[in-house]
RNA sequence: GCCCGGGUGGCGAAACUGGCAGACGCAACGGACUUAAAAUCCGUUGACCCGAAAGGGUCGUGCGGGUUCGAUCCCCGCCCCGGGCACCA
């Protein structure tokens, strides 16, 4: 056949229409004939184009659900959409559309983008998470939480802009003021809101890492044990002087206790509340609304005090009791002991209000220290610590707990940095929390058999004023489930964090309306074999995957610990060094790279610019090499397939260029995904194939020809496909068994070894396969080169490292 | 400040982790084809030095030390870039 020209819009229009008809292609059978392999890919949120980090997450699951195909297994690969979100009411008030509109068109373009970029889903499995049918079963997930007491309602503080007498989310909050009002500063207020104890989990989340460890970045369990940060410690109960009441701190530090001297209480802590009147209570709410709180880097510590004293449990000692905004009320007990001489941030406020320092820990093999510039922060002896003096750090924290329990003022303690999770989103656009407030019966679940609580979609938003749905009568106002009587529905609405906490779940059984999906059903397909995302997501979502998988374990809806074995994080995408984002406007659009070049070369260029791990600077510079090899590749496939002529002298050479590719490939799929070399490698063969081509006989270039289609495959799906079909094969081309190599085939003709003098480069040798460590010494001993350096002085002694190096070591 | 990554030609990178530094690609330069251009094809391309040339030599993987026959790779001390955490008591 004459060699084609390579037309990339007619070939991948042609072939994405006939993919778009056939629903069948990309199905899992999901029958156990063949061993299941699980691919997913974060689902994006429908923000309304694909950017090049999408491109790139893709890019890199779809070759690899491409090449398990062809290596035989029933894969599953699906798609969806994080649906819910604020951007689609931000869109809404600022466009007057509906944020349920503005997300399904969003939906469209996306989907035909990913639909042109070749990739294989199974879009009967699409599941999008603003849909009734999916949120529903957030809402049954979340009272079945709720049954177990691990759903509940606190108190907890927002962002409040006073203008638009509304909650703000973190994202609008700017240096401290409303995003829609740069003059106002934004308040906290005290709102009940829902939360998920996932604290509860905390130990567990800690313990199964080892689960997953061999299949995870270390860094990325290294960032969530940090993120939970198990910290063990003893709470103490300090008298406040006059009353019986107690405040409890918390300390990691309790052999420095007797240099306690004060208590610090964080702002938001009821007794500071209590502590204060007057003109001290407007400090306070100051202190409290202060925003510059929440970038504790440039936080100069503050505090006053509240003319109110503690008793130190331990000594009787009594110490001022001092509110200061370093304190945190959400960690530990929202109170501290200071102890200035042996912490430094204690030492600094202590210092900078004149509060004493009183040293108790002295260095292992020194005296107690003058505590006047620094404080002395390492374990030691305990000093001036009446019984306890003499103790070495460790030993007198567990003594000093054991007392505090027997004396009933205390308690050894684990503190997890880690949070629960507040869930509550005074929103429009997310899952209602399906829950009815009864003036009779409180807080009512509503009954499953009730569910979902739809959205409704006759909804004002108007960014002001309470949260949207409590503006709407006809969603508010209902009846108790319980008695009959009038009562309200709860207005916020779940994070989206909820959504995306188990969506791949129910890709499985995406179409159950008894339940999230069927145990048995799901089973065979978990734990995910690959999961690919951003490394952004490496704490929170898939923390709080792994929770809510748990979560569905104790329910007895999975039976796995985890929900993902093997967690692939790719590099983001930068632009000159910058993360690429709306705010920066430095997105850009692979739109305009597909029309001109195609989406293979798209999609080639993503995997070859960089290892798929390492962050990649976009740089459209050499996308021109990535199509001009498709164009080399597609002229050379079609003009040697069907060739009827040649010597077949070079055969032997091509073929042993194929095999190593082929071993190439397949051994950077199965251990470290560096597309990079694949295609590098694959540039090379055609390279080689090339120069070989004049001698090549008929069934090599057949045979070539081929292969290398098969291997193109996973990473130019339309190219490979059109060319399996034009050489007269039956497809599609990701069906067919991924080649095998022939480690005869592969072998070079001859061992080319490497001679070094004293560990440089002076020569080389011809070894045949198989001499021995004694014959290739000779070889390079005998080498004109090599004597030449050696110059007769005496050969101190020679390294021979058989078939791969020669390093002969002489005096001089 | 602490914890991870990373630093290699003009550029993206490779070297499978102690054994031939710079594969593959981009860009650049020279040539062929062309009336011309584009496209395509062929060649050169780390720096410096010797040589008319073929060829040869020295240096070279952020900087300074070390281990080793041999270091981009291991160890010690710095510098720079990226990411995460950071008053977590």
């Amino acid at each position: 056949m004459p060699e084609k020209p390579y037309n990339h819009q007619e070939i991948e229009l042609n072939w994405s229409q006939r993919w778009s008809a056939d629903p069948e292609l990309y199905k899992a059978v999901n029958d156990g004939s063949k061993p299941r392999y699980y691919v997913l890919e974060m689902l994006p949120y429908p923000s309304g184009r694909l950017h090049m980090g999408h491109v790139r997450n893709y890019s890199i699951g779809d070759t690899l659900a491409r090449y398990q195909w062809m290596r035989g297994f029933d894969v599953l690969h699906p798609m969806g959409w994080d649906a819910f979100g604020l951007p689609a009411e931000n869109a809404a008030i600022k466009n007057n559309r509906h944020p349920s509109e503005w997300t399904h068109s969003n939906i469209a373009h996306m989907k035909k983008q990913l639909l042109r970029m070749g990739f294989a889903y199974d879009w009967d499995r699409e599941v999008s998470t603003c849909e009734p049918e999916y949120y529903r079963w957030n809402q049954w997930l979340f009272l079945r939480m709720m049954e177990r007491g691990l759903a509940y309602r606190k108190v907890s503080l927002v962002n409040w802009c006073p203008e638009c007498a509304t909650v703000l989310a973190n994202e609008q909050v700017e240096n401290g003021c409303c995003w829609r009002h740069e003059t106002t500063p934004v308040e906290q207020r005290e709102l009940v809101q829902w939360f998920l104890r996932i604290t509860a989990y905390a130990e567990q989340l800690l313990d199964d890492m080892k689960q997953i460890e061999a299949g995870w970045p270390s860094q990325v369990l290294t960032m969530q044990r940090n993120w939970i940060g198990r910290s063990e410690g003893t709470e103490v109960d300090f008298g406040l002087a006059g009353t019986d009441q107690k405040i409890r701190v918390f300390t990691t530090r309790v052999d420095t206790i007797y240099g306690a001297t004060c208590v610090i209480l964080a702002p938001e802590h009821p007794v500071s509340k209590q502590l204060c009147e007057g003109a001290l209570a407007t400090q306070l709410k100051a202190m409290v609304d202060d925003q510059s709180r929440k970038d504790p880097e440039n936080l100069v510590k503050e505090g006053f005090f509240t003319g109110h004293y503690a008793v130190n449990p331990y000594n009787g000692a009594t110490v001022p009791i001092w509110i200061a905004n370093f304190v945190l009320w959400g960690y530990g007990t929202g109170a501290i002991m200071a102890v200035p001489a042996h912490d430094e941030r204690d030492f600094e406020f202590c210092t900078k209000y004149g509060i004493s320092i009183v040293p108790v820990i002295r260095p292992v093999d020194g005296t107690l220290p003058v505590i006047a510039t620094e404080p002395f922060t390492e374990y030691g002896i305990v000093e001036n610590s009446g019984e306890w003096s003499g103790l070495p750090s460790a030993e007198a924290r567990k003594l000093m707990s054991a007392r505090a329990k027997e004396n009933g003022f205390g308690e050894a303690s684990i503190t997890y940095r880690l949070k629960d999770w507040g869930v509550s989103r005074q929103r429009y656009w997310g899952t209602p929390i399906p829950v009815v407030h009864c003036p009779a019966c409180g807080v009512v679940p509503v009954p499953d058999d009730q569910l979902p609580v739809l959205l409704p979609s006759d909804v004002e938003l108007t960014g002001q004023g309470k949260s949207p749905l409590a503006n709407h009568p006809s969603f508010l106002n209902t009846t108790c489930p319980k008695c009959g009587g009038p009562a309200q529905r709860e207005t916020d609405t779940m994070d989206t964090f909820v959504d995306s906490s188990w969506y791949f779940f129910r890709y499985v059984d995406p179409k159950n309306d008894k339940l999230p999906f069927t145990p048995e059903t799901v089973q065979p397909w978990f734990p995910v074999d690959q999961y690919i995302g951003g490394v952004t997501h490496a704490i929170l979502h898939l923390l709080y995957s792994r929770f809510w998988c748990k979560v569905m374990r104790d329910i007895s809806l999975v039976k796995v610990d985890e929900p993902f074995k093997n967690l692939f994080t790719q590099g983001m995408v930068q632009l000159n060094g910058q993360t690429m984002s709306k705010s920066k406007g430095n997105i850009v659009d692979p739109d305009e790279m597909v029309e001109k070049y195609g989406a293979d070369t798209c999609r080639l260029f993503t995997l070859f610019a960089a290892p798929p791990e390492k962050n990649m600077d976009w740089n459209e510079s050499s996308v021109e090499g990535q199509y001009r090899f498709l164009t080399r590749l597609f002229k050379w496939v079609t003009r040697n397939a069907d060739a009827t002529e040649g010597s077949g002298e070079t055969d032997a050479q091509a073929l042993r260029k194929l095999h190593q590719t082929i071993r190439k490939i397949t051994s950077d799929f199965d251990n470290r995904w560096h597309f990079n070399t694949s295609i590098a490698a694959l540039m090379e063969l055609l390279n080689a194939l090339q120069a070989a081509e004049a001698g090549l006989s008929p069934a090599v270039r057949q045979e070539v020809a081929a292969k290398l289609i098969l291997l193109i495959a996973p990473f130019a799906p339309y190219a490979a496909e059109e060319l399996w079909a034009t050489i007269g094969r039956t497809g599609p081309v990701f069906r067919q068994s991924w080649p095998a190599f022939d480690p005869e085939l592969a072998k070079e003709e001859a061992l080319e070894i490497p001679v070094q003098v004293n560990g440089k480069l002076r020569g080389r040798i011809i070894a045949a396969h198989g001499s021995t460590k004694e014959e290739q010494e000779a070889l390079a001993l005998a080498d004109e080169k090599v004597l030449a350096f050696i110059a007769g002085r005496p050969i101190v002694k020679v390294i021979t490292l058989p078939g791969k190096l020669v390093n002969i070591v002489i005096k001089g």
